[in-house]
DNA sequence: GTGAAAGCGCTAACAC
DNA sequence: GTGTTAGCGCTTTCAC
């Protein structure tokens, strides 16, 4: 085993220490240390001397060593398990990271990101995470739960994913009701009097794909409406692998009348092997996506779709990783977040509740 | 001034640490951390007891107090001077940040994204950087300036900007010769018999973008072709402020014969005016972007582009971070980086040499 | 309101 | 090969 990281030589050169301020302003480091660290206590002329004494000395903060003495680094990691470019495609995504720094940002915390696209770095990750560069780490994108977390849960890393997780029980997470909307937006379909609602799912290594899944299904058992593989077309989030799975929707069922696409790449891309196969949207073919990404507005017609609120998420993730950081909240929490069914033109006249 | 960072409490749960590992081994704290640094002087024998005792005991490094000893952390910065969602969105920056990622791992030093989408954030990362959470970063993207860079140098953080800065002789970088490859491509279209040769542009603000528009203008000077402002169109990368860029050009000098466009996006854009307004592509118009994006060779007619490589201009940008972190390396280094002219059908027949 | 003293957990000479 | 001894530059009681 290897943690070396140091084939470097001393890089630093040398920056003035609080110990040198305190001389400049003759004091004792005691002092300076409160006045950096905003303690209320200190004569308002003392503070100024000190302050005029870290400016003639060009003094910053030594972060290695506030975070020896401190305990704690001012800052957390945002690991994301996949390609950067694939995980910032989505709009919904990049407003949530966005959003995550807004949040960190205003109580004085450096977000940072680790990418972790393959297991190599994935590894990389959790040493970094485990000595304690950062306070804590929130876990996005198709996280790799049997090789990282059990380390890290182990060494009591405060840690929250965003998704869920396989084992709920054992790791804080922020998840939408993937399930529970994806059964109303069947339900939502049946009442316009669709009858054969087809599904196209989104890569199913992945928990929110699957949970899509089963919701369209147990949608469909409510509303009593037939049920068969036939039905169901496997994609992968891409646009591509949605026109084959509508193809295959339109051999197995020509008189398809709903679908159900996991998100809204996949729904446009219904909308145009429909068109293409001379069905038109809504009339013949009733069409509803997910994440209610820009694109949905755009497309003509409108299409409906599931909002998620990426500030909310963000700042649901944020809460459970203070908590953490700063309680000694030790059992693991999760959220759950409302969802909104947009009804648009795609999917014809809404269903009145 | 505030550098409070802290308004959480002693985060950390008891961990062992270096000297429990030592007493568990029987050995001294120096014998311990030989091993976890790799020190070849450490007796085979011992090794083991040591490596037993930390499996024991669940020891981890504590990066802080380490980086308080050794002065380095481990860790380097990549600052992003942009929204994340765009930068990633371009297929030579993606390419080029995971190159980067590749670089320093095998170097056993974690890469750490900071996103500096505006001021604000670009204030903190100054902080980031010079409190010394890093041994130093990478600058990437529309890189402020003038608000980063003075106290960044004066601190002497080691620092590299990717693509060229305002200034060149203060702070190293590194770049490709923008303006000289974008000349050739003038002289090889007026080799092609092109004499109306219009120029699409990125946005202004950034130094690659008047870079590849005065390599334009030198190269119609040096072939002694007309030379006027109708043949310039303003973009800024998009494909949309490109539709509008040839819009206007074609309104200018319906003669038109050729566009250079200073990314394929914008040249895909072009191609695409050029065609709803009749013309053919290379017969009534030539046609040459940037980059090589997989875009230029799925195009039809397939796209001639500029490439430049991205893993190449991941290592000058890593090599010249690294020397400034390890040497004492104090004056600004800069590499220019060769790019290649791709020619494909959109140009034509190539112009031999 | 301010200072003294004791670490935080590690690395790095330098002995032996 | 291994141990001893000093720190690295801060924060944090605890006195005063």
């Amino acid at each position: 085993m290897s943690t070396d990281t140091l084939n470097l030589k001393k890089p630093q050169p040398q920056r003035a220490t609080l110990y040198q301020v305190a001389e400049v302003a003759k004091v004792s480091k005691s002092t300076v240390s409160r006045v950096i660290n905003d303690d209320a206590s200190v004569a308002e002329e003392t503070r100024r001397r000190v302050l005029e004494a870290i400016a003639v000395t060009g003094y910053r903060v030594n972060q290695s060593a506030r975070a020896l003495a401190s305990r704690t680094t001012g800052a957390i990691a945002l690991a994301i398990y996949e390609d950067l470019a694939t995980y910032f495609s989505s709009e919904f995504s990049s407003s949530m990271v966005m959003a995550l720094q807004d949040f960190f940002f205003e109580k004085d915390i450096q977000v940072v990101l680790v990418p972790a696209p393959d297991q190599r770095r994935q590894l990389r990750i959790e040493q970094y995470v485990q000595q304690r560069h950062v306070d804590g780490a929130i876990l996005l994108g198709p996280v790799r739960e049997d090789i990282l977390l059990p380390d890290l849960l182990r060494d009591k890393v405060p840690l929250v994913i965003g998704g869920r997780p396989a084992r709920t029980e054992t790791v804080s997470f922020v998840d939408i009701d993937n399930s529970g909307v994806s059964e109303q937006v069947v339900a939502g379909l049946a009442k316009l009097g669709r009858k054969k609602i087809g599904f196209i799912t989104g890569r199913l290594d992945n928990p929110a794909a699957t949970d899509r899944l089963l919701g369209y299904r147990r949608g469909l058992s409510n509303a009593g409406l037939s049920q068969d593989d036939g039905l169901v077309g496997i994609g992968n989030w891409g646009f591509k692998s949605a026109v084959s799975a509508t193809e295959q929707l339109l051999a197995n069922h020509p008189d398809l009348d709903a679908v159900y696409a996991s998100n809204d790449l996949m729904a446009s891309a219904a909308i145009q092997v429909l068109k293409d196969s001379g069905r038109s949207t809504p009339r013949d073919v009733a069409v509803v996506g997910f994440d209610d990404t820009p694109l949905a507005s755009s497309l003509s017609p409108k299409l409906s779709s599931v909002r998620q609120d990426p500030e909310l998420y963000a700042r649901s993730l944020g809460s459970l990783l203070l908590a953490q950081i700063s309680n000694e909240q030790t059992t693991p929490q999760s959220t759950i977040l409302p969802t909104q069914i947009l009804w648009r033109d795609s999917s014809g006249t809404p269903p009145e509740n």
